[in-house]
DNA sequence: TGCCAGGCCGGGT
DNA sequence: ACCCGGCATGGC
């Protein structure tokens, strides 16, 4: 009771609510371990591939790739783009995106000679500049690759994020993007594995229980927060 | 059957 | 600076 007090005088509100959403998340389905990815490679385009898509589609697309032995930066530079289609096909928008994954492709070419990890290097505010530049590749991509490909500071939003912070009012409906993300980084600790573990979180919150349409599920881990 | 899924781009106001 | 249509498959 006494640390309780210490703890609402010497931390913001915030800080306190986006810690509980954390515990609660935690307690309920433990930890993640993710990205669900054997190489930081297969981050990146699973990354591009779940674009507005399920993952278990994505799944079947990053299958293929292997299957074909041409889930790397070389094979895919190299690859037909109709055939780089092809093999996503299940992920869906596949022509968008394998168009996107050559855009990306070009990009680490271009610029870092197709090492990955001279791009995954580079200092987190350049990192996620630079990815924002390349057409197919947005905040949430991006941010993406950056927390779980480049294991460096930048908390992912995702519609999930979006939709669950909404309905326990901790955000206007129409937030931005980077407003939400504001909103995680300036109350949370610095830390690149509570971010990769919360945003996880989040998406098995939203996958499960609290999908778009089960707007109130009585066995909510989140339950009467924020009342 | 229709709705939804770990967004993003480009053209029009 | 926003708003909106388009992009597409597969599972519940």
């Amino acid at each position: 009771m006494e640390r309780t007090r210490v703890l609402v005088e010497t931390m913001s509100i915030k800080k306190l609510i986006l810690l509980e959403i954390y515990d609660r998340l935690f307690e309920a389905f433990g930890p993640r371990h993710w990205w669900p990815a054997e190489s930081r490679f297969e981050v990146i385009v699973g990354a591009i591939l779940t674009q507005n898509t399920a993952w278990r589609n994505v799944e079947k697309g990053l299958a293929q790739l292997k299957a074909k032995k041409v889930l790397s930066p070389d094979a895919i530079y190299n690859m037909p783009v109709k055939e780089l289609a092809a093999l996503i096909r299940p992920a869906g928008y596949y022509n968008i995106k394998a168009e996107r994954l050559k855009s990306f492709m070009r990009f680490l070419y271009n610029g870092y000679g197709g090492n990955l990890n001279r791009l995954l290097r580079t200092d987190t505010t350049s990192l996620r500049e630079e990815l924002l530049k390349v057409k197919g590749i947005g905040p949430e991509t991006a941010d993406s690759i950056i927390l779980y490909a480049a294991e460096q500071l930048s908390f992912v939003v995702d519609t999930y994020t979006n939709r669950i912070l909404y309905r326990h009012h901790l955000i206007p409906d129409d937030a931005s993007y980077d407003m939400i993300r504001d909103f995680f980084m300036d109350h949370l600790p610095q830390d690149v594995s509570l971010y990769n573990e919360y945003h996880a979180l989040l998406v098995c919150l939203g996958n499960t229980l609290c999908s778009k349409s089960r707007p109130k599920c009585l066995q909510c881990p989140l339950q009467g927060l924020n009342q």
